[in-house]
DNA sequence: CTACTGAATGAATGATCATTCATTTGTTAA
DNA sequence: TTAACAAATGAATGATCATTCATTCAGTAG
């Protein structure tokens, strides 16, 4: 709680007023950076100038722009991750996030599959794919801080989706 | 330490005598598991038994195994990864094993793809996907303990690869 | 100017928990 | 049988750190 409100340049005293416990802020803190990413990602789905790929191809450059990652969230991101099994009240603050945006992920391909034979009824398959290569990417650069890290990660990603494409 | 002890049926003091300081008990934890996985890695490569996608086959189902992956170990994991940026060591003592994994990974996609000339170029941006891929999965499972889980990220992980190489 | 109220401070408190070490227990050798 | 040494114990110690609360500060009304 020092090195907390000592970088924020406020008071123990006035961040315990307002947050009640060290624990009440660690809660507050993740729905903030939840509501963060969930807000930008509507942004992108509402947009109904964009379609299909395009749109694909949107949320990639949003999953991967230096808003939504950079070391520092990431930390923090993955620090309240592995804290999961201890306290699955931070499972429980992301799941209603990841349940609509799972599903608008799958409406997505479901719609880009929908001329590929083959692939078709596999959309839940590879929304599931998708999302966790994400995650996996993520983990990847907070892993190895080399600046081409993330470009590296954003190619990965849309070469995945591309070849899901042909 | 106390709890550690307790489970451990040992005293703190063996514990400490043994480790020096909780800090040390910790890397050498990780150490361990990090060990584990990459000895069941190695005996899966060294097998000339098997060729190509039966070795990926085996790495995929190895990477999903109860005895690799169950939710105690992963949270063990992302414990330790979700403390990386505080404790650079942890990132230290993956390293080795992460690059030598990763060039068995992509030699393994090289010979997989040599005969796509569409992709064959790409392996080892493929090869840091399945790996991303791979991490993705596992937290999955560790933030969603249905019983599923696990055969629905196997699978994910087997489609990702069968499609790279239709 | 004074009294009142709510916001803010941060030193003091108390709880937690890693670490230590005086003591006990077990083993080997003479 | 006893002495010497090593291994193990866990209560006591001390360091850390979240939380509290007596006090100060700032704004408003009379």
């Amino acid at each position: 709680m020092a090195d907390i409100t000592n970088e924020a340049d406020l008071s123990v005293g006035i961040v315990n007023l307002h947050f009640k416990t060290k624990e009440q802020l660690l809660i507050e803190t993740l729905r903030f950076v939840a509501d963060e990413y969930k807000e930008g990602f509507d942004e992108i789905f509402a947009n109904d100038g964009m379609q299909g790929l395009e749109k694909l191809k949107a949320i990639i450059d949003y999953d991967f722009s230096p808003k939504i990652i950079n070391r520092n969230k990431l930390a923090v991101w993955f620090a309240f991750l592995g804290e999961v099994k201890a306290r699955p009240i931070y499972q429980k603050i992301c799941a209603q996030h990841d349940n609509e945006i799972n599903r608008e992920i799958c409406k997505l391909f479901s719609s880009l599959l929908s001329k590929n034979s083959k692939r078709k009824n596999d959309f839940e398959l590879i929304a599931s794919a998708y999302s966790a290569l994400t995650d996996g990417l993520w983990l990847d650069i907070l892993l190895s801080p080399r600046r081409s890290a993330v470009e590296a990660a954003r190619n990965a990603a849309w070469q995945y989706v591309s070849g899901l494409l042909d």
